[in-house]
DNA sequence: CGAAGATCGTGAATCGTTTCAAGCTACGCT
DNA sequence: AGCGTAGCTTGAAACGATTCACGATCTTCG
């Protein structure tokens, strides 16, 4: 069954496919009986417009906007994994600030593939969209030049790789501010809790932690690794580091969610937070406040993160071939609540 | 720039334009020495192929694929609320579906916006996706007729809208289960705690629950409305439930978010969980068996909510003319741990 | 040696929409 | 009456890829 084209609209209503081609995009300029005419033609035969054919015709830009005005275009946003509760607030705030310029957003998750993230990288490709935000798993020069050529605008997310606009958060600084809190509230063994395969920024995380340490005069901490960034690992963690010797009396998880499953377990293995061992976090996720001892942790502006992905994103495209690549690093905070 | 064209191609290579594409989708139709010259052409050009006007040729079929070989499909998943980690997983699930089915899955929000949400559809719509596997919030019959006037298979999830594919929980059944613990463990006196606006699914777990009370002699429970389904409204809770006369000794909260702030302010305020009042949750996110008490709660399957759909989806499509409408409802259960 | 296949390549037609120069009316003005 | 103008409408020319009926060469074999 052919689609039911804007020819026949057009005979139907008994005018031009010129003048159904103006009552769809500009209205004004079809005169009141006719543009009725046409739209009852419109809604009788049920008529949708191909937008692989508008596209066509109109060439790379305006993506729709029922009046042809406002350049709307399409976003892209690549998380590594959408479960987890950082990269949904991310992804907010990507989209708020696109939204609130006129754009849209949609998203799609790598699960640390490299793989997967290209089939998403392709798909976005595909569908024309203006621009990716994406946290990079196997995306490398190369990836990014290609999808320049094809037209995307790319701003990297809490990774690092020359050559594209990035903003990410200053993990070393994050990693500084909770172990000189630590150090702060008289902790002197303190260890670090970390999952594998360990993501970058935790690394980061680790590195300012145990920078501060040493300039402190305590030596590299110890690193704990567990399978997974979370609660259940973080329970796991909780005898490991009772068994260590001497035990810590401070513990730097490398995210919330650890903490919070490290916690509990301590807890119930009878040792008291934070009065034997002190934990600090890391997110600030919005269950961090409500944990069994609300959790003291270095809050990441993620919605920042991801709003300033997004005007970056814009911001290549309105400068065109003017653009210059832009680094935006965000400051991190420490939030101090009960456990440390 | 006009983007760079096949025809670019065929006269950089020295062939027809014919040619060209048939190396782009018949491989096997070109020798090979020429084969070979229009993929260095291809290459030296950086041409990408206007899907556009791919599609518009080849009509609504056969979406892209490397080799015109597989129909791969892209299909949209639209939730409320990224943040809750409900929505994440049904959306992993889907995500899995559709996958292993070789299709792609891009996902959305609504944000409990029935504009946004439209806003949305349309975008898939445009998209030329070939399904959408949606959370409701405004959309109705007669927009569902509109989808699939457009070609997209529409599958509702968690929600009931008649004429549609739907699957969803049993979320009554879940009610009966979580008051009847409370019963069997000897609680009498037992309240619903739950946010406004009140989600349906909320509305038939508190019908569930009121109907076993009533069942058992109680009488309806009293109901505590907080402003959110967040764990910080669960702690607000936590003050409402302790001034209530006579003080409950169980509590069912309609989400698990409430229910672990409702339980770590209790315990904060003297009430010991579960000695002087039992806690269930709804949903068993992670976090539930790593709470401060851990948490009893109904577990929904959610992955399977969003495997079925991306399933009922397929088969939609699959099925074609032929299709009738199902309705899959899947069965929570009963997690048991310490809260109650 | 010539005809019948194979094997490759060609180029015009086509998909549905937008755009734009040009045409047509009706009207107001001198 | 003649002319300019404003307001609408028209129809054909793109946009870039795919398709398909035909040529053009080259083999093969009676």
């Amino acid at each position: 069954m052919p689609q039911t084209s804007i020819r026949e609209v057009a005979r139907r209503a008994g005018v031009s496919v010129g003048t159904v081609s103006n009552v769809l995009n500009r209205p004004d300029l079809v005169a009141e009986a006719t543009r009725d005419r046409v739209r009852a033609a419109i809604e009788e035969l049920g008529f949708v417009r191909n937008e692989s054919a508008r596209r066509l015709r109109t060439g790379p830009d305006r993506t729709a906007g029922e009046f042809g005005d406002e350049p709307r275009r399409l976003f892209g946003v690549v998380v590594e994994d959408l479960a987890n509760p950082y990269a949904a607030d991310v992804v907010r705030g990507a989209e708020e600030a696109l939204n609130a310029a006129g754009h849209d957003a949609l998203w799609l998750s790598s699960d640390h593939s490299a793989a997967k993230e290209a089939r998403s990288l392709e798909l976005l490709d595909e569908q024309h969209a203006a621009g990716a935000l994406i946290v990079p798993v196997g995306l490398g020069p190369a990836g990014i030049r290609r999808l320049r050529a094809a037209g995307l605008s790319v701003v990297l997310m809490d990774r690092d790789v020359s050559d594209a606009c990035a903003v990410h958060v200053d993990h070393v600084a994050g990693g500084e501010l909770a172990a000189a809190h630590l150090l702060g509230i008289g902790r002197e063994r303190i260890a670090f809790v970390t999952g594998a395969p360990e993501p970058q920024p935790c690394v980061e995380r680790r590195d300012g932690a145990a920078r501060t340490l040493v300039e402190a005069g305590l030596g590299k901490p110890p690193v704990l690794i567990q399978d997974a960034l979370s609660p259940t690992e973080g329970r796991r963690a909780a005898r490991r580091v009772l068994d260590m010797s001497p035990t810590p009396d401070g513990v730097f998880c490398a995210n919330d969610l650890l903490a919070i499953g490290l916690i509990n377990e301590l807890t119930r293995l009878g040792a008291r937070v934070p009065a034997d061992i002190a934990v600090v976090g890391y997110d600030d996720i919005e269950l961090a406040a409500s944990a069994a001892v609300p959790l003291t942790t270095v809050k990441q502006p993620r919605r920042a993160l991801g709003w300033e992905a997004a005007e970056l994103a814009m911001a290549e495209i309105r400068e065109g071939k003017s653009h210059q690549h832009r680094q935006v690093v965000l400051a991190p905070e420490l939030v101090v609540r009960e456990s440390a």
